[in-house]
DNA sequence: AAACAACCTGCTTT
DNA sequence: AAAAGCAGGTTGT
């Protein structure tokens, strides 16, 4: 192990590029494990290794850039193409800051929480990466989402950097500190999972059974994937081709052709439709996005129960507000609700429900209850916002606490009832084991019809539009100040150099 | 039209 | 320790 680390770093001695965007442009902590790709693995303190277009691409953030390497390449990926291909991916022909000033004046609650994630992008991602890593999202959550993305890539996709070259496996090699046994189990167990691949074309992905891909521990999402790679590949063209036009329709229309696919409803497409298909008003309106509608934009529509309409007058809610790239605002927006980012926010600032790391803090220091609700933080914005002579209209939100989601007290009502049969999980945790899949862990009623379903079966057009290069059709609002490079100084590249992994 | 049950799984909380 | 809750939803009834 020691003389593959040794030798491939030796191999990969080369150098960082800039990337040319300053941290109020592109942040990666607020972008990469964020949820719209589930495609990269934290290297290192500052530092995120994925796969981009067929490249194995490290990318790290310095205090005035992000910089990267392009540490392997698959076939046809030119080193010449690099930065283009990266520029594109990080959608860097936008520029946030500008973005950022422009919904600030339109909205408080934007206003007071945006400085606490800057440079929160809106990736540029591959339509057919995208569109099953979203397929795999359903009633999922981030951590499980991106290891089955990871398990479609092993067993489909293309290796482009096996374990024993990677440069990751050799620096956790070298950085595990401890003792030599240790340092060898911790690199044994870290080498698997240190292999990149490209993600699997339709083609590749049409070799998967549904029953293979329950073995691998997808659920009832296996069906939606094999579903939808044969419904894609019946298009003219392939599919990938299909996918790729839609880039030059509107949002709607975009929409709804995504929504023809199983496993996509409007949601997942809107998520296609923002992170891959240039729909920067698009708006996917899952619980967090919900809440934050309730809270600030539409209170109007509190208790009603979440479907394609009330969806549809959140995002229209959204766009009004934000205006034609409402769905990057909407980005900034939904980090400050996750859980693992909502701790950013001072107090005063953060929703109702509190996370555990709160909770605990809370409880140590004998804290008692938070002090504002909802409604006194509403008007602290709205204050500081008119003091600041914006006349744009604020939505009055009073009320009070609801911190709950309206579809907990929802689902607490049916699992009463339900649960039963769902409750034995028949065993293959850690998903690899068997090969053979158990004909039936949950195939209760139905399933196993692998009929079209009745939205296969409806329109299917969409087809025309002009085959415009995509990137044409997106505006440049920002001419890019190049604030480069600045070297970043010793005592930080130091700091990064010795950051450990982590996965 | 709207509401709800069912669905896979892994991790956390009670 | 077993059970319920939850996670960036979709589908069928």
């Amino acid at each position: 192990m020691a003389l593959a680390a040794a030798a491939s770093a030796s191999a990969h001695s080369m150098t960082w590029q800039s990337l040319g965007a300053a941290p109020a442009e592109l942040t990666l902590d607020f972008t990469l494990p964020t949820g719209q790709s589930f495609r990269w693995r934290q290297t290192g303190q500052a530092e995120f290794t994925g796969v981009v277009d067929n490249r194995v691409v490290k990318v790290q953030q310095t205090p005035s850039d992000v910089r990267y390497q392009v540490i392997a390449r698959g076939d046809n990926a030119a080193s010449s193409e690099d930065a283009a291909v990266l520029r594109n991916y990080f959608n860097l022909q936008a520029c946030l800051e500008e973005l950022s000033q422009e919904w600030s004046s339109r909205d408080a609650r934007y206003k007071s929480i945006h400085s606490y994630f800057p440079g929160a992008r809106v990736l540029r991602q591959d339509p057919v990466e995208c569109l099953f890593e979203f397929i795999c999202s359903s009633n999922n959550h981030i951590s499980r989402i991106h290891g089955m993305v990871e398990r479609l890539c092993r067993d489909y996709g293309t290796p482009i950097l096996h374990a024993s070259t990677s440069q990751a496996s050799t620096a956790a090699a070298a950085v595990g500190g401890k003792d030599t046994v240790a340092a060898a189990e911790e690199e044994q167990k870290a080498v698997p999972d240190l292999a990149f691949y490209s993600f699997p074309t339709l083609e590749q992905l049409s070799a998967a059974s549904e029953a293979a891909l329950r073995a691998e521990g997808f659920g009832y999402r296996a069906k939606f994937i094999t579903g939808t790679v044969q419904a894609l590949l019946a298009k003219p063209g392939g599919g990938k081709q299909w996918l790729y036009s839609l880039r030059n329709v509107p949002y709607k229309e975009a929409s709804e052709a995504l929504c023809e696919l199983p496993g996509i409803g409007p949601k997942v497409a809107a998520c296609i439709c923002l992170f891959a298909l240039d729909k920067h008003e698009a708006i996917p309106v899952d619980t967090h996005v919900w809440q934050l509608a309730v809270r600030y934009y539409t209170p109007q529509l509190k208790g009603k129960t979440m479907n394609k309409k009330i969806m549809v007058a959140v995002e229209d809610a959204f766009i009004e507000r934000f205006g034609p790239w409402a769905g990057w605002a909407h980005n900034t927006l939904f980090i400050s609700e996750l859980a693992t980012q909502r701790e950013r926010l001072p107090e005063q600032l953060r929703p109702g429900g509190k996370s555990k790391a709160s909770k605990s803090r809370k409880a140590a220091k004998g804290d008692t209850e938070e002090v504002s609700d909802q409604s006194e933080m509403m008007k602290v914005e709205q204050a500081a916002v008119q003091k600041r002579t914006l006349n744009m209209d604020i939505d009055t939100v009073d009320d009070s606490t609801e911190s709950r989601p309206i579809q907990r007290a929802r689902r607490g009502a049916k699992h009463k009832q339900t649960k039963v049969q769902g409750a034995g999980n028949n065993g293959n945790t850690n998903g690899q084991s068997d090969a053979v899949v158990a004909e039936e862990p949950g195939v209760s009623k139905k399933a196993k019809s692998q009929k079209p379903t009745s939205k296969a079966k409806s329109k299917q057009t969409a087809g025309k539009v002009n085959s415009s290069d995509a990137a044409g059709a997106q505006s440049d609002i920002c001419t890019r100040s190049s604030s480069l490079a600045v070297a970043a100084d010793a005592a930080i590249d130091q700091a990064l150099q010795d950051a450990s992994i982590r996965l």
